[in-house]
DNA sequence: ATTGCTGTCGATTGACACCGTACAAACAGA
DNA sequence: TCTGTTTGTACGGTGTCAATCGACAGCAAT
């Protein structure tokens, strides 16, 4: 389920925009308007969608910042699911 | 429009969660299990909702984590529609 | 070997959530 | 008035993370 295992935005931009186009890192990176490392460190999935980046992909690449925001929150909301057990509050509301 | 101006989730929590339950910012932020400052900076709309957070008021007043971080995001994207005119790059697919 | 392009590591900077402490102002009760 | 609570706010410090720059190794072409 995508749901339970989100795929990492940086593997989409790296299978989804740089493959099928025969772009490398350094020329996407160019085309991006940011420099080398930090596409890099994306498409490796070491780093996040920040919110200018999901505009430049949207611009780039199609598609809306909402979107590629939107599997930046999947993915990190998957990644936290331990925080369920961990987190403790004094429960107000029903719950 | 909703999706112009999006309200601030922190005055979500300030308007639908502490005052319909008479809860003071001090004693919310006892609950939530969280500092005083943070609750605070949270519902006067100087901080955002962390991953944290998100769990933390879920918790607490219910609702989801995806709920409050997209309302978070909305808000996020609502005020950076600015970057749409100020970012420049080589436009590659179809836009 | 030299040149040029590429991927990656290391260190730094800047932004931000969070904490503890502390101070001043507002307010309720004794 | 004195006391206690709440609140906003400011300062100092920690930790995380995106972005950036400098430097290095791999590799193809000349």
């Amino acid at each position: 389920m995508a749901m339970k295992n989100p795929v990492h935005p940086g593997a989409i931009v790296r299978e989804d925009c740089l493959k099928p186009l025969g772009l490398s890192v350094t020329e996407g990176a160019r085309r991006l308007g940011v420099g080398r490392q930090t596409l890099s460190n994306l498409v490796n999935e070491r780093a996040s969608i920040s919110i200018e980046m999901a505009y430049r992909l949207s611009k780039a690449f199609g598609s809306t910042p909402e979107t590629w925001l939107g599997m930046q929150l999947a993915f990190d909301l998957a990644r936290s699911r331990h925080l369920e057990r961990t987190i403790e509050v004094a429960r107000i509301a029903a719950g």
